[in-house]
DNA sequence: CTAATTTCCGTTACCGGGCACGGAAAAATT
DNA sequence: AATTTTTCCGTGCCCGGTAACGGAAATTAG
C-alpha cells in the first residue's frame, strides 16, 4: 500500500508576511514588473528560495481572465477522409481545454496548392494566436511560417509529419512512417513466401507523391528486399474520383495477373478498391490498407479488407492541442518533443472497440 | 475554415441580478442546499434554463480547497507483473488530477486470498474516500463491498473485470475478454488450417482459474470450433515460480508432439516459456501471448514471441481515475458506463512506440 | 531651502463561488 | 395577541493572485 502525498503550498500572502512587505510588492517581484527597491527584491527572493513558491493556478487564472486561442492548420477535411478524422479530435480537445480558457480555431487549406497554404498561414499570423498546431504538407512554406512563429514567440506543434530541419517546435505527434511500411509488409506476408504483390496507388501520386506515402513505400520495399526477395511487386494507378476507371484498372490487372493474392495501398484510400473486390470476390485475397476511415472500417468488418494499420490522427491532434494548452497554462513542456505514436493493427475482431 | 467559438459565461452574480435575488440564494439553488422557497427556486431555474450556466471552475476550486481522495484497490503489483503496469497509470493520473485537488491512495491485496481482499476493503471504507477504483477478482466479496459504497454514496469504477450483477458503478474499463480469445485464435492461425495447437496454462489455474482466463479460453475454443474444427488442442500446465519444472514440461511435450508449431497462453505470463524456446528454438514456431509486460515485450522484440494482445491496464486505471475525478469535480458522468477498450496487437514492428 | 520629480510601496477593488452568520418575514404555538 | 419557531434570504468574508491608484519618502531641480 503506497500513498501519493500532498504538499502544503506557500501563498503570496505568506511571503508578504514573512518579508514584512505587502502582497503588491511581492507580486511586482514575481512578475518582474519593476518599481521595487533592490533590498525588497532580495528579501522576497530569499524567502522564495527558501520556502519555494508555486502560484495557485486557479487564483491566477481567475484573476487573469485570459482567453487564449490555438490555431490549427490542416488540409481541408473532406467528409469521410483522413483529415476528417482529425476534426473529431479537435472537438474533443476543445471541449477538454475550454476549462482553461482556451479556444481553438481551425484553418484549413488545399493540400495540393501551396498558395492556399501560404494564404492560410498569413491569416493565422494575423489572428495572433497563442499557439499553433500544424500538419506540414509543404516543407518550404512551413519552414517560412514557423520561422515567423519563432520570432513572435508563438509555440507550435507538428502533427502527422514534421519538418526535416531542426526546428523549435514544442512537440511532434505522428507515427514512424517508414516503419509503418515495414510493418505493413510483415502483416501482408504473414511469414509466407509470396511471389507477387499488388500495390495500388493513386493517380495524383504520380505527379506529387506525398512524403508519407513515399516513406512508407520505402519501408515496404526494404522489408520485401530483406525478407522476401523473390517477390514481384506490381503497381497500378487508380483515380480517387473516377470509380468506373478504378474498376476497369483492377479488372484489367487481374485479367493479366490472376494469381495475385496480396494487395496493399499506402494511403488511406483502400476503400476505393472495395466496390470492385466485393463485386468480383477473389478467394484467399489478403488486403491491407491504412487508417481508420469509416469506409475502411466497414470493409474490414465485411471481411473485404483483412487488416488496417491505423495512426489515429484524431489522437495526434488531441495530444497536440493538449500539449500546447499545458504549455500555455502551466508552462509545462512535454518530456520528449518527438512522439511517435502507436500504430494500431485493426482486424475484424478488434475494430469494434476502436 | 470553421471556428469553435467561445460562449460568454453567465456568472452566479448575473443570475442573482436577473432574478432579483442574492448570490447566496442562487448558490443554494445550484447546490440543492435547501432553505429556498419554491418561488425563488423556480425563478433561478428558469434563468439557468434560458441562459445556461456553467460554474467557473477556477473560482469554485479556489473557494473550495477540498482535498478528495480516490482509493484504488488492486492485487499486489509484483514487479514486472500485469498489475505492476497499472501502477504507472495510477502515477500518471495522480499527476494529472492533482490540479483538481485530488489525491490517490493505492490499496493492494493478495489476489489468491479473499480474506486479504476483505481486509483491504474494510481499510478503504474506514479511510472515507471520495471515490473508489476496484479490480474485482472476488465476485461475492466485491458485491458486498460495492453495496456498502452505494449506501455511503461513494462512486466507484471497475477496471479489468466487472461484476455480473447489475451494479451502480459509475463506469467500467476493460477489454471484451471473450472476444480477446477469439481474436487470439484468428491471429494464431493466420488463415491457415492447423492440425495441432498447444495451450500453456498455469498450475494455479487448475484449482481456481480466474474469470478472464476462462472467458478468453472459451472465445478461443469457439473460434477453433467454427473456423478450424479439425484441430487438436493440447494443454500443458507450468508453474509460475519453478522455471526448471516449466522447462521440463515443455521438453516432455515437444518430445511427444514434435510437430506442433502454434502455441498460446491466455494469461500474461507468456514470458515463462521464453527461456525454453530460446534455448531450444523451433523454426516456424508461432507464439501468441497477452499483455505488454516488460518481459513479454522483450521476447517480442527478440522474435521469440510472434504477437502480443495487449489490454494496457495502465490506460484502464488512468481512465477510471479520470472518470471519477470528472464526476467528483464537475459532476460529469461518462456517456457510456461500460467501456470496452481497444485490444492492441503488438508485433516486433510496432512495439517500440508502445 | 522650497518645489517638482522619481522611486517605491501599501491599499484596495476586483475575479466567481462557497458558505457561515444573523436577521427579517412568515408560520405555528400558547 | 404575544411569543416562539421555522422558513427563507441577504450580507460579508474568504480563497490567492492581479493590477490600478495614489501617496509617502527619497531625489533632484530651481
Amino acid at each position: 500500500m503506497s500513498i501519493f502525498a500532498r504538499v502544503e503550498k506557500v501563498t503570496i500572502n505568506d511571503i508578504a508576511r514573512l518579508t514584512g512587505l505587502s502582497k503588491g510588492t511581492v507580486d511586482r517581484v514575481l512578475h518582474n514588473r519593476g518599481e521595487v527597491s533592490k533590498k525588497s527584491y532580495e528579501k522576497v527572493m530569499a524567502v522564495i528560495r527558501e520556502k519555494g513558491y508555486e502560484p495557485n493556478l486557479y487564483a491566477s487564472l481567475l484573476a487573469n481572465k485570459k482567453h487564449r486561442v490555438i490555431a490549427i492548420v490542416l488540409p481541408h477535411p473532406e467528409p469521410g477522409s483522413y483529415w476528417d478524422l482529425a476534426v473529431s479530435g479537435i472537438e474533443k480537445a476543445t471541449e477538454e481545454e475550454r476549462q482553461f480558457g482556451i479556444e481553438t480555431t481551425l484553418y484549413t487549406y488545399d493540400e495540393f496548392r501551396a498558395d492556399s497554404f501560404r494564404e492560410v498561414c498569413a491569416q493565422v499570423l494575423q489572428s495572433q494566436p497563442s499557439g499553433v498546431v500544424i500538419a506540414p504538407i509543404f516543407q518550404y512554406e512551413t519552414q517560412v511560417f514557423v520561422q515567423e512563429l519563432g520570432t513572435r514567440q508563438i509555440p507550435y506543434v507538428f502533427v502527422d509529419t514534421k519538418l526535416d530541419s531542426p526546428a523549435g517546435h514544442l512537440a511532434f505527434y505522428g507515427i514512424p512512417t517508414y516503419k509503418s511500411g515495414y510493418l505493413c509488409a510483415d502483416m501482408l506476408l504473414q511469414g509466407e513466401k509470396v511471389r507477387e504483390v499488388l500495390v495500388v496507388r493513386i493517380m495524383r501520386d504520380k505527379e506529387r507523391q506525398s512524403d508519407p506515402t513515399i516513406l512508407r513505400r520505402a519501408g515496404f520495399l526494404d522489408y520485401m528486399r530483406e525478407n522476401n526477395p523473390g517477390c514481384t511487386i506490381r503497381s497500378i494507378f487508380v483515380s480517387p474520383t473516377d470509380a468506373a476507371a478504378t474498376d476497369e484498372a483492377l479488372s484489367a490487372f487481374f485479367a493479366e495477373f490472376p494469381g495475385v493474392r496480396h494487395l496493399v495501398m499506402f494511403n488511406s484510400r483502400i476503400h476505393l478498391i472495395v466496390p470492385y473486390l466485393e463485386r468480383y470476390p477473389i478467394p484467399g485475397m489478403r488486403v491491407i490498407g491504412f487508417d481508420n476511415l469509416g469506409a475502411n472500417i466497414k470493409a474490414l468488418e465485411n471481411g473485404t479488407v483483412s487488416m488496417l494499420i491505423a495512426q489515429h490522427p484524431e489522437k495526434q491532434v488531441q495530444k497536440a492541442i493538449h500539449t500546447l494548452s499545458e504549455y500555455m497554462v502551466f508552462q509545462r513542456k512535454p518530456e520528449v518533443a518527438d512522439n511517435h505514436m502507436h500504430m494500431d493493427l485493426l482486424t475484424r475482431y478488434n475494430v469494434e472497440d476502436y
